[in-house]
DNA sequence: CTGTTAGCGCGTTCAC
DNA sequence: GTGAACGCGCTAACAG
């Protein structure tokens, strides 16, 4: 059951009277420029028609899509903020992003959406992390296709032409140094391991944040999948400590333990602090508000884009890093001090 | 600046010594059958010289692209859920989905996707509401391109084959029953023009449950944009009613004002009772936990692809009513008078 | 079973 | 400034 044929520059060019050249120049412009009484008569035609530029055609024959494809591992929270940025950023620039989720880190549909992306033929990729290995990954890409990774750490030069990365060992460091300074006498870093990369640099950043204080304090590292979190928040106030400092890896994580801490009347500040990442919607919206780290989509956005635009030829500046990181901004609420001033 | 030139059919059929034909016949099975020698050579070439179909030509050759387009209003919360659900549902049945966000409900972008889309020749379209008129949409789309509305009540039939529909009416209907029963003597929606349809619907059910009750309830409806969500509480607090009742939008504005809530100290249930749509993470994991309708994403995202599939000429069942209206299902919690039992 | 051939719709030379 | 002719990579009829 095909479609009912479309119109093509065939019939736009015989209904204004001229070529099928002259269809193509006066259409996109570029080309040789031809008389206004041409153009008049060529667009009148193709509006009457409801001609439609076929893109399949046109991209067969020029070698070149226009199409940026998009990979994420999901389309919430974070990494569908991210895709509503790049598809913005792509336009800008007069490309258009297919956003292809890979449903969780599942390298089976990662690779099956690599490929019909590769047989698509497009132009340039955009990937968040890489689920599968870097061999899997070199076998697949070598076709000229250059790719860009977002949040991927330490990929080399003939995969990956280039890497833009949130600050997230930044943001745990000097979350630890912060939650120092506000009094804590104990610190844990409350991980997720679902997205393996991400919760390393931040594990790192924590380390590299432990070590930068003046003097040792307790600390552990635990995982949320395993955590009983009412168990184990009694457990932490049951403790020694005065104060207790928590470093959550997303606003997700932060609201379960915000609730369960409410659910046990325990005092934030005072007895608790927390901090977490990506600064949410929850996280502004929570009481109390959990202090969080905030975002810059639109600059991450640009940055990968404009490295695959720069990559494509079309004169943008773009760092000459291949790594580029991206620094995350501290937003302060009442879980880590802040006074509620409502 | 092109690409270095991909391996074609023509140098596979080259290196295994066969016809181009032969090529296209082994690579996608379909057609006749060769013998296993021609397979196992013409696979053999094809892997070695890293052969990738080009989709461009195939779609052009056939006039069929196995692609459907998606556009929704964004891809957060329920929208890139949704997003996900499609795309698992639509790759089950061998096409792909490109996913396309029209940044809030911009009637600009959307069209503008609308018209890439139809350029790739999509094969379906999917699209969530849709911002722009009938008749914009009616001219844009009329090219045979079958169109299922996700979320659109009351679309003519020339324009989308179907729709697939939330039943949010509904859920706001047996919400306002459910905040009578439960001793409640004021009753406000608070609502969310933002998305102007789906508001509607749901102060449709909200007025529909009020009639429906046995004695006449004071009632308000408010929106949430214009509201100060802390003067809001307090002067409902303030009123006559003994046990106030708040059906909201969906999850994001019932946080706020569960969050506002417990700044006030608010008494969950006794002085306030809500419910909620959605059932979102924040649902589930706020305090206290927050009454909400859940999504069956996947019973909507299946309506919809075999909707299209039904249009294409596969033999699957799909439903006859062309809008087809999918129930929510009730999550109790806290703020609706459940007992904690933690 | 396999090879030949004619398009699919558009971009791009070249002559005119 | 304009038109005819060829090629992009692949599929679909036929023919052999």
């Amino acid at each position: 059951m095909s479609r009912p044929k479309q119109v093509t520059i065939v019939e736009v060019a015989a209904a204004a009277g001229v070529s099928i050249a002259t269809v193509s120049n006066v259409l996109n412009r570029g080309g040789i420029r031809s008389s206004k009484e041409t153009i008049r008569k060529v667009e009148m035609a193709a509006e009457q028609l409801g001609y439609r530029r076929n893109t399949m055609a046109a991209g067969l024959s020029r070698n070149k899509t226009f199409e940026i494809g998009l990979i994420v591992p999901g389309l919430t929270s974070y990494y569908g903020r991210l895709a509503e940025f790049l598809q913005l950023e792509a336009h800008h620039a007069g490309y258009h992003l297919s956003v292809f989720s890979s449903g969780g880190f599942d390298p089976t549909i990662e690779r099956r959406n690599l490929e019909v992306l590769l047989q698509r033929r497009v132009d340039g990729l955009i990937c968040h992390g890489l689920a599968m290995g870097k061999d899997s990954t070199r076998a697949i890409v070598n076709s000229g296709t250059p790719l860009v990774l977002i949040n991927g750490w330490g990929w080399p030069e003939d995969i990956a032409v280039g890497a833009v990365n949130l600050g997230f060992a930044e943001a745990c460091r000097q979350s630890t140094k912060l939650l120092a300074d506000r009094g804590c006498d104990s610190l844990i870093y409350v991980g997720s391991k679902y997205s393996n990369v991400i919760d390393e640099q931040r594990r790192n950043g924590f380390h590299l944040g432990l070590g930068q204080l003046p003097e040792e304090i307790p600390h552990r590292i635990v995982e949320m999948k395993e955590l009983d979190v009412d168990a184990f928040l009694r457990e932490v106030m049951a403790g020694t400590a005065q104060r207790t400092g928590i470093i959550a890896f997303d606003d997700h994580v932060a609201l379960k333990l915000l609730s369960a801490a409410n659910r046990q009347r325990i005092d934030f500040p005072n007895h608790l602090q927390m901090i977490s990442i990506n600064n949410d919607y929850m996280a502004k919206h929570s009481y109390p508000g959990i202090s969080s780290w905030d975002i810059p989509y639109e600059l991450q956005a640009q940055m990968a884009i404009h490295k695959l635009l720069h990559k494509f030829g079309h004169s943008v500046e773009a760092s000459e890093e291949r790594e580029f990181e991206v620094p995350l901004t501290f937003i302060e609420r009442e879980t880590s001090g802040l006074t509620d001033t409502k």
